[in-house]
DNA sequence: GCCAATTATTTGAAGCCTAAAGAATTCGGC
DNA sequence: GCCGAATTCTTTAGGCTTCAAATAATTGGC
């Protein structure tokens, strides 16, 4: 079963090699008895250099942040996210919560969050109304610690940022924001 | 060591709590003997929120690429990744060389190497001008194997990214160029 | 109250990833 | 030629990550 995006092209046999399609391409679907069905090798180089630079930016990013928070703090950067989380969370969060929110797998985040107690920065207990569920808290010390961590790692960012003007970080924002929304959507594209 | 970024703010003892800072804030450092050095509670909120939407677009997006890569065609993406950088390489390429442009580290490119020379995808043999190296090409079933998963992958990033105009990748392009070669800078910085 | 379906978490196997240390080789000066 | 420095790659230890399967608790329908 061919997925929709998948544009067409007749193909006569023996035609002749068909000339190189313009970057953006409207061509419709076509289909009869005569017609072999041939994927176009249709540009989507540009999205995908977009992917790839994507990508570039954030590895690179997340290497730096990465890193500095191993230097600075010996800290991996999983911990600190999941530190993070739980910081805008004072009345705690389950770990289901905890693994929507950072966008991993829960198997992951029990091995996390295993040894986020054993060092002593996190607190853990099966919630009361529900026995399934775990809740974690960051402990005194737990907290502490994130803070002093987030107010350096705070500039690091913005040094990484440096060289965007407001208009940059604004402009970033939104065509993120749309990027998000289109990847989501055809997400659930793949689901349905 | 205070890094330079870090604004300082006069404070006096006994002083009152200053008004909040306006988002975007040109304070210039200063001291005296009087002064406590306070590191200022400076709103690079907006770029943290701008590191966050970008990771979040790309876990996005890489999550969904994964588990397609791994639905049809039960292969993960580093591998996937690899193949790619060596299908633009058809003289091969060094350990070296594949772990830079993927900026991971060495003994990864070592061990992802290893397991797609076991399955047949790759060939790898020592340099004959310098026995250090080890240079590896894609193999006719790795090649093969490649272009057919490039093909469909690519239809997936044209509909991940479906949503945005021509003009918002141009635009994506060039501030995500603008960012990273800020975040080049920084991470040069750091490094000095 | 009982049972099936759902939800929350854990476990296990495999692979990815890094940092750091180590082995082999080459290169640059002398 | 020789030695120290740099490079290329591998190894090791530990942690991260996923997926799939298993376990445990709750909920809803009857």
């Amino acid at each position: 079963m061919q997925p929709a995006w998948i544009y067409l092209k007749l193909k006569m046999i023996g035609e002749s090699v068909p000339a190189p399609m313009p970057a953006v391409c409207d061509c419709t679907k076509m289909l009869d008895s005569e017609t072999k069905a041939v994927e176009l090798p249709e540009d989507h180089a540009e999205e995908l250099r977009l992917w790839l630079r994507l990508l570039t930016c954030t590895t690179l990013i997340e290497g730096e942040v990465r890193g500095r928070l191993r230097q600075r703090f010996d800290v991996t950067l999983p911990r600190f996210d999941l530190m993070a989380q739980l910081d805008k969370a004072p009345d705690g969060m389950t770990l289901s919560d905890v693994s929507k929110r950072m966008m991993v797998s829960n198997g992951n985040v029990t091995g996390l969050v295993e040894r986020l107690v054993e060092s002593g920065h996190l607190d853990r207990r099966t919630s009361d109304t529900d026995r399934r569920v775990q809740v974690i808290r960051l402990t005194k010390l737990g907290r502490a610690e994130f803070r002093r961590m987030a107010a350096e790692h705070e500039t690091w960012i913005a040094d990484l940022f440096a060289d965007l003007t407001p208009k940059d970080v604004r402009e970033l924002m939104r065509l993120l924001a749309k990027t998000k929304a289109s990847a989501q959507k055809s997400a659930g594209r793949r689901r349905a």
